[in-house]
DNA sequence: AAAGGGGTATGACAATTATCATATTATATG
DNA sequence: CATATAATATGATAATTGTCATACCCCTTT
């Protein structure tokens, strides 16, 4: 992890329309100040389950996961997540430690506010307080919303449903590479490493995807849709 | 449904402390004129799948259960919540329309508020929205992890855990009635109707618990707390 | 070059869970 | 009060899913 303490360069940030439309120049300047940009290389850890919950965290680049730990082999996924996400996500106006980590997948960068300058600009400025409501909901709405559709579905449809996740929500393309092993999608979607890979092999065989590796192909759109939506 | 118009008589209620702690004399008047009180008879369906949101709902007073619908046979139940719970919870500051509805399990009671109001508080009283943001997370954060539980565990220990969760966190009685029937359990913990039945029935001959008819006596809770944690 | 480890892959088998059938009891409704 | 309907209950069986074993490949480390 790397702390880089350039001067505020926070104008390609798609947060700032969070952060800076509503909040006035000298509150702009005083963000500036105190905001901390950290690197990760993938596979580094960003925040540990039972950590402090001290900074309000969003992640500027890259790609991450929150997962917690079940037991010492076991792993839960929770979320895997891209690009302006907070991820410092839920817990950070609830409970004092965090009780799930995120990792970087992919090299990353976050931005760290401290919480407490969060709370004060809450509580000085109404636009920014119902902003930052409206962000959170839709990133809680989307886990929970996720958790739901997930656990409604048989094996098939759970892969056919993260993969999909993978190309439209998160990679905007039916060809991409995994970010994660089979192993980590098992943990992800709730199924044994064996049948992820078990079923990819069948998609592979029924002509719905191409692998190559960590590469996915989708190349029958529609028959994978159906079954997500069936399966 | 019933709507009482009745003057302001919110002494009692919990919530006061979120609403009126941090407001001013004449913004509770306000509040007062506004809120609208509804009853609910047993069953009810207190707001719809895709009903507009326009209030904001908490629960004032008896059980109700999130749930959403899956096919014209299926139901997948979100959480079974009580006292003093927003139950107009996630979506509410992110959506337009509901993506789950509310059923009264027991009679129950709901206060509403406009959500331009609520919005209005948030914009004109930074004490009240870091509260409402505190109380929101407070609530979704609950249902994410009793997700992640629930999912994590094989039969027994859903059963196990469900029946701890409404020892513990609902009745906070060993003995307590059953708010719903056997299949709405299994819509909640996601097992068919039947695993159930067999499980309730299979923790009476293991004298874990007895059950009259709805009624449920926790006779072992060691033993179905180790089946929570280990199933 | 050898050894070890993790990821991918596949088959065989075991365990878990759902479904179907049927019966009984409770509850609602005319 | 009778009758339909839902809820509870249990057994038998089928379907789904997990586990174990093995193999191969690709790294990294020694």
């Amino acid at each position: 992890m790397k702390e880089t303490d350039e001067k505020c360069n926070c104008e390609g940030c798609e947060l700032k329309s969070l952060f800076f439309s509503n909040i006035e120049a000298y509150e702009i300047e005083r963000i500036c100040r105190i905001k901390i940009e950290k690197s990760f290389k993938k596979g580094e850890i960003i925040l540990k389950e039972g950590d402090e919950i001290t900074n309000f965290i969003y992640l500027k680049s890259g790609m991450v996961k929150l997962h917690r730990n079940l037991s010492t082999k076991k792993d839960q996924i929770i979320n895997i997540t891209k690009l302006f996400d907070f991820i410092s996500l839920f817990s950070v106006f609830s409970e004092t430690k965090y009780n799930y980590s995120v990792s970087a997948i992919e090299d990353s960068v976050t931005c760290n506010i401290k919480l407490s300058e969060i709370r004060k600009l809450i509580l000085e400025n109404g636009k920014f307080a119902l902003d930052l409501i409206q962000k959170m909901s839709k990133n809680t709405d989307r886990i929970i919303l996720q958790s739901l559709e997930l656990k409604q579905r048989n094996l098939n449809g759970r892969v056919a449903f993260i993969l999909l996740y993978f190309a439209k929500e998160i990679y905007n393309n039916l060809v991409f590479d995994l970010p994660v092993s089979r192993k980590e999608i098992g943990e992800y979607i709730n199924m044994s490493t064996e049948n992820v890979i078990r079923t990819f092999s069948e998609f592979r065989k029924d002509k719905i995807i191409n692998i190559f590796g960590k590469t996915i192909e989708i190349i029958d759109l529609k028959n994978l849709e159906q079954i997500s939506l069936l399966g």
